[in-house]
RNA sequence: GGUCUUAUAGCUCAGCUGGUUCAGAGCACCUGCCUUACAAGCAGGGGGUCCUAGGUUCGAAUCCUAGUGGGACCA
């Protein structure tokens, strides 16, 4: 006997190695076939599974297996990210826990101590995925740090190099003073916070008083070069051209005047400090004042400070504060609400540094990115994230990507000792070019030194879909051929900009063609109280405990029952349970079939009727999941099929066809049913996997290999929708009398009679075995005229008569039913008036016409009939 | 501050090109059932001013405008 709850464990691990063994998910190009490629968004190498990779993934999985049953040669190609920022600041820390500073270090052992820990811990992430099902094609598993994708990016920035996209210059660069390293635009996450706005008094030098400015930042005054007013300020125009003296050190800068100043924020003076604000950067650059920084990377104080040299910046704050105060430079101290951009990988607060970095010209590579996108042929889904894209792409900048680091692609530069820059793919090559290009011939290479940066992971990323399958090393290779461009890509829209219109860039560049043609872009999964889910917060459960108690396909199901495209996902648990009952349910219809004694014999003719009737509805939900899926409308998909599964299926279909008990049922009919089954199984199975082949295993015989992972996804075949309609008003019916019976506490099991009074008796005559069934009804007798004393309904223009000692009060019994004639009468007149209106008739389409008047008409026989009921009861 | 987006049942959301008297699903809730596939279940039920105010239209949850409250991105 199997059991009768489902335990998915054991099944799950049973089936994943099948499918591993044989090899289900491999993929080669086969030009037979429509190839249907995805990549995997490459999660960071050292990471674990978290709750928003598994709606992702599980997203990615439904798409694949969906379209490997379509006989497509599906491809999902699987991967991690080396993650520069993060994985360094990883092995810097497990560095330290054994006694070993970074600094102590070389370059080479570095390096040898992460790929060592990349061994050892990364991946994790890859095996977590296989718990869940995933049907990636395992052994294309790429890296971004192998030889191969790493050879990719060198190429790319030696390409870029000489086609002039890639500059290295001095620019305000936002620096991560914890990671001590330059960050792109895009790896600066804004937060608000409360400050405070400092007023501070600058003597003038002449003594004739002073000047108050307004500052968040009062440890950078050492590094002021000017105080600038805007010209229109009345308050100061006395004072354009005049010096005043910086407190504390004294040194002497000019009072200049400039409309960038806004007048009425903090005292419309303006104190500028061109090496610690990009704006003041850009008025010194205007008015040709010195930079002094004051910082060092990491972000304590240096000599050009002064005073404080050595402390870190934020102590430095509060330490300065004190003094000013104490010797009155101070005058006031107000609370203000203001932004601080903070590194999105350290948490470290931004500051803006002039620095030497490597950048690459966005304004042309955007281009193609953007237009391709705004005409469609690249799809976002949902469409909405057009606009955020576009605005986006139209103010892009130049991208930061150096980074200084050790973990990542070396910047392929190398620098003469003078200083010039040579790039090329490696030092033989870039001595090649000194020798040929300065008639540098007694140079070797030694006397190369390669830059020592690394370039931002992003660099790597957004090659991924050509890189993985080698099209940048070798652009005619047969595999970048067949796969690419890939299909759809799933992320969330947190990386859009980082990653996908990178991507996007990326394909013109090297291919002249769109990376993939759909980009469906998830919501972020929160807590149920609508918080992110993370780590500190401790609000984010563990997906393979999830796995552990729901199973995987109980899990995937959750996630995706509340899931649409674009939205947050308010994650509970309770999601998994009732994707973990679907399981169950399932699990019992199918032991319900099993269990069943056979007898030889043909099908009942309302089995055959049944069969029919479930052959539609199942019909109409594929045309209806194909169109959901046309529009990336996963969950909704998945709700027609759990409505299919569960209500038409288990409540109806299998009601109808199950013998009484201990009886047996005819062979023909059990073999509909599973036939039936065996097409649920396959509609079902991209979203539930496992349970879907262990049932599917064992419905019929399978060929050893075989499996349902290759099975054909159902194709949708005609839907009667007369017989649909005729079997809506027999549940209606249905649904009536058990509403009696709840109402007057009969058991179920006490079987009631039926009085119909037809318009067309003989409509029934197909469906009464099933309504005798259904209803549990000892007899079906068409009158001619209402039955006393009984229970009565009406369902469109038949009444029905359920004799039963009518204790009601018959007023209310009366007021019902008059209740129920009001809200038809009132239904009629809106639709006589609809056909009255000209304009209606004339402007609506025919069929929608055609349909009102359908509707006029069933109400009013229906009207008739309530009459007819309300006459009797007087 | 700018741009975009959103507001529907207690909760999470559908409602696709305006057209069933359209207000719907799941969960939650209430009532009754351990009816031999399933209590992880079965039968039935209650519940909403479709944010507010205008407008367009024969007709508005749906389109437009403004306001209010959320959210996202950008600075």
């Amino acid at each position: 006997m199997i059991d009768k709850n489902y335990a998915p464990q054991e099944i799950e691990q049973k089936w994943y190695a099948y499918w591993l063994e044989n090899k289900l998910f491999a993929s080669k190009p086969n030009p037979e076939k429509e190839a249907y490629t995805i990549v995997i968004p490459p999660p960071n190498v050292t990471g674990v599974l978290h709750m928003g990779h598994m709606l992702n993934n599980t997203i990615q999985d439904v798409l694949i297996r969906k379209a490997r049953m379509e006989g497509k040669e599906a491809c999902w190609v699987p991967g991690t990210d080396h993650a520069s920022i993060a994985t360094e600041a990883k092995v810097v820390a497990m560095l330290k826990d054994k006694g070993i500073a970074k600094s102590d270090i070389t370059r080479e052992e570095f390096l040898k101590y992460a790929f060592e820990w990349k061994d050892k811990y990364g991946g994790i992430i890859l095996d977590q995925l296989k718990k869940l099902g995933a049907s990636c094609d395992w052994d294309r598993t790429r890296f971004t740090m192998e030889p191969s994708l790493y050879q990719a990016v060198i190429d790319t920035f030696v390409r870029l190099y000489n086609k002039g996209l890639i500059y290295r210059g001095v620019r305000m660069v936002n620096w991560d003073p914890q990671g001590k390293t330059a960050l792109s635009d895009e790896e600066v996450i804004y937060k608000d916070v409360q400050a405070k706005l400092y007023h501070i008094q600058y003597p003038l030098v002449d003594g004739s008083g002073s000047v108050t400015i307004a500052t968040t930042r009062p440890e950078t005054i050492m590094a002021d070069a000017a105080i600038c007013v805007n010209p229109a300020d009345e308050r100061y125009v006395h004072l354009h051209g005049k010096k005043v003296r910086i407190p504390l050190i004294d040194r002497e800068i000019s009072i200049i005047p400039d409309e960038y100043v806004t007048l009425d924020f903090g005292t419309g003076c303006l104190k500028v400090t061109p090496a610690h604000d990009l704006n003041d950067y850009e008025l010194g650059l205007k008015h040709k004042l010195p930079v002094i920084d004051i910082l060092n990377d990491d972000g304590t104080l240096n000599e050009k400070a002064v005073l404080f040299v050595g402390v870190d910046r934020f102590e430095a704050r509060k330490r300065i504060v004190k003094q000013l105060t104490e010797e009155g430079y101070l005058t006031k101290t107000d609370e203000y609400k203001s932004t601080v951009g903070t590194s999105e990988r350290t948490g470290a607060v931004i500051e803006p540094k002039l620095s030497l970095q490597w950048f690459m010209k966005m304004e042309e590579m955007a281009k193609p990115a953007l237009d391709n996108v705004m005409n469609d042929n690249i799809q976002l889904h949902p469409a909405k994230f057009k606009n955020t894209y576009r605005s986006w792409m139209e103010n892009v900048r130049d991208w930061c990507i150096s980074r200084q680091l050790w973990w990542g692609q070396q910047i392929p530069a190398f620098y003469l000792e003078d200083g010039t820059v040579i790039v090329a793919k490696d030092k033989k090559e870039a001595l090649r070019i000194a020798r040929d290009k300065y008639q540098l011939y007694a140079l070797v290479e030694d006397d190369l030194t390669q830059d020592p940066d690394v370039l931002d992971t992003w660099f790597s990323s957004w090659l991924w879909p050509i890189s993985v399958f080698d099209g940048i090393e070798n652009p005619d290779n047969d595999e970048i051929k067949y796969y690419y461009p890939t299909n759809d890509l799933v992320t969330g829209p947190d990386i859009l900009f980082f990653w996908v219109a990178r991507m996007i860039m990326a394909g013109y560049e090297w291919r002249d063609e769109l990376p993939f043609k759909n980009v469906y872009l998830t919501g972020i999964v929160r807590d149920k109280q609508g918080r992110k889910m993370s780590k500190s917060l401790g609000n984010s459960p563990d997906p393979l405990e999830l796995i552990e108690r729901f199973g995987a396909d109980g899990v995937r199901s959750g996630l995706l029952f509340s899931a649409p495209a674009g939205n947050d996902l308010l994650f509970d648990d309770k999601l998994c349970e009732q994707g973990r009952n679907f399981s169950n349910k399932i699990w019992n219809a199918f032991r319900l079939l099993r269990g069943l004694e056979v007898v030889p014999g043909a099908s009942l003719p309302e089995h055959v009727l049944a069969t029919a009737w479930f052959t539609s509805k199942l019909n109409q939900t594929i045309i209806d999941v194909q169109d959901d899926f046309s529009k990336f409308r996963i969950s909704d998909a998945l709700l027609s099929i759990y409505n299919l599964v569960w209500d038409d299926f288990c409540g109806k279909y299998l009601e109808i066809i199950k013998p009484a008990y201990q009886s047996p049922i005819h062979a023909d009919t059990l073999r509909d049913a599973l036939s039936l089954f065996d097409s649920l199984m396959r509609l079902m199975h991209p979203y539930m996997p496992f349970i879907t082949e262990e049932i599917w295993q064992v419905i019929d015989e399978r060929a050893e290999g075989e499996s349902i992972c290759k099975a054909e996804f159902p194709i949708a075949g005609p839907v009667d929708a007369a017989l649909v309609a005729q079997f809506d008003v027999v549940f209606e019916v249905v649904t009536k009398i058990r509403e009696i019976r709840n109402s007057k506490q009969l058991s179920p099991k006490l079987a009631l009679a039926l009085h119909i009074k037809a318009e067309n008796q003989a409509a029934y005559a197909p469906v009464e075995a099933i309504l005798v069934k259904l209803a549990n009804l000892e007899s079906i007798t068409f009158v001619a005229d209402a039955v006393a004393d009984a229970q009565t309904f009406v369902v469109k223009a038949d009444q029905f008569f359920v004799p039963l000692a009518n204790d009601e009060d018959p007023a209310v019994v009366k007021a019902e039913s008059e209740k129920e004639l009001a809200y038809l009468q009132g239904f009629k007149k809106s639709v006589e008036a609809k056909l009255a209106n000209e304009k209606f008739v004339a402007n609506a389409k025919a069929d929608l016409v055609e349909r009102e008047r359908q509707k006029l008409a069933d109400a009013e026989t229906k009207i008739q009939s309530l009459q007819e009921l309300l006459a009797r009861l007087g």
